[in-house]
Formats: structure tokens, sequence, C-alpha cells
DNA sequence: ACAGTTTTGACAACCGTTTTCATTTTCCTT
DNA sequence: AAGGAAAATGAAAACGGTTGTCAAAACTGT
């Protein structure tokens, strides 16, 4: 498992969103690769188990991937009919966090925030 | 919608934890009640609608469900130990959630926030 | 080149969820 | 009560994302 795992990879690694299975698939695809859609699907697998990406699921109950950037902690800003993804950063959530964690003794915190919506140029059409 | 809708959101309130629809209908066939699979997903649908149950996605993208303690758009801080969940809300984030959405012109939005730690009685042992 | 293992991909199977649609129940008006 | 429109119900089919199957293709070391 190399050749198209790696592949897959790049493309997460090019990308600057969330990215479903089906759309890599498709730009791969596209891009003259000739690919198929499981192995897609195996490369994500592999490339998560190995802690390389991250997934997370949509509303709809979609995964999505991407390379870990690793960088600062942020959050998303995801739209859900085009997949666009918008990094925002979150100062004041994650005090908030902290501070209701705290206040019911919880500690070792970590938390997830994702939102979702419509973008601009989606909108209306 | 009211027959059925009533006894889903009792089975919800007196569940400790999060039930997936597929359960919900089982226990209610065992029961002896005689309801469909679509009738339930229809009832937790306008429960949902309604405010009276929250959803969340596991990792493996079913839906669950639980009855809301309150009736007000809250959050979880679950215990990754033991489980436990307390429901906080989170007026800070809810404003912060639509002010980030607006900034990036997306519209419609909803978020998921969910914080995970240790709790009091974990933490220690 | 050769045998053995790994990877691949078309396709079918799966599973949770939603839609369809005909039937039943509820509710309102006489 | 009776009649009729509107809402609710449920069995079965459709759906969409994901996973399994299995034979063919691509690597591996000898």
């Amino acid at each position: 498992m190399s050749r198209s795992r790696d592949a897959v990879h790049e493309i997460l690694r090019r990308s600057e969103s969330f990215r479903s299975a089906q759309d890599i698939f498709t730009e791969m695809r596209s891009d003259g690769a000739k690919i198929g859609l499981t192995t897609v699907y195996r490369a994500l697998q592999a490339l998560n188990d190995d802690g390389r990406v991250d997934v997370l699921r949509t509303d709809e109950g979609e995964a999505v991937y991407r390379a870990c950037a690793s960088d600062l902690h942020h959050h998303h800003l995801v739209c859900r009919r085009c997949g666009r993804t918008e990094e925002v950063a979150g100062p004041d959530v994650e005090r908030w966090a902290e501070a209701i964690a705290a206040e019911h003794g919880f500690a070792d915190i970590t938390h997830t925030v994702e939102v979702f919506g419509t973008c601009a140029s989606c909108t209306g059409r």
C-alpha cells in the first residue's frame, strides 16, 4: 500500500479544507489518475491509522478528511453544500471550554467545535 | 404527529444515555408497541426540530438521540472515562459561531460543540 | 524469470436513513 | 353520528456513503 496512498495524501496536503472520499476520487480521476474509489477509501483509512490525516463527520454523517496541519489549534467553518472550508481561530471558545470544564470538575479536556453552514456562493442557488 | 411521537419521547426520557433510532425501535417493538421504524425516525426528527431531543453522530456516522434535560440549546461535557454527561449552556459559543459565520459570508448555520474530559470522580483513579 | 505476497479496482453487499405511496387514524364541520 | 379533508402511519423500495469480495495486476525477493 504505497502508490495510491501517497497520491491521496498528496491531494490532501494540497487541499486547504476537509475533503470527502468521493470528492478526492473525482478530482484524481479528472486529473487523469486511474484509481478506484475503493482504493481511495483504503488509502484514507491507512493514513488515518497512521495519524497522518484526521477525519470528522458532517451533520449529514459523511466522513471528511484533512491532512494534519498540526499547526495551531483552530476550528472549521464548513459549507454543507460545496464542502468549502475556512479555518477559523476561536480563542473565545477555548476559554469557554476551559471554564465550563473547570466549573464541573472536569480535567484534562479536549474539545471539538465544527460550524456548518451554506457559504456565500452557494446561497441563493 | 402525536401518538408515537410522545411514545418515542417517553423512551428517550427514561434513558440515561444516547440511543439510536434502531435501538429505540427495537425496544418499543419488544415492549409490544406496534410502531414502524419510519415513524420512529420521523418522531425523532420532529422532536429534534422542536428542540426536545438533541442528536449527535458517533464516529461510525450513526445518529444518536437523547432527551434534552433543558429545552434550551446546549452542549455536552462528556467524561471520556465513565461516559457521564453534563449538559452545559454556551451562550458565548452561540454568539461566537454566529459571528464567525457571518464574517465569512456563511448563512443558515448549525454547529457542534462537544467537550471531552475526565470528570472529578474519575480523576486520580 | 518465478513463485509468493501485496495492492488494486469493478462490482456487489451493507447499513442507516429517507422517500414513496397506499392505508389508517385523527380532527373538524354538519 | 356521518362525511370528508388533512395528518399520521408503516411496509417496502430507493438512496448514498462506506465496506467487503475476489480475481487480476503490480510489486517483492530469490
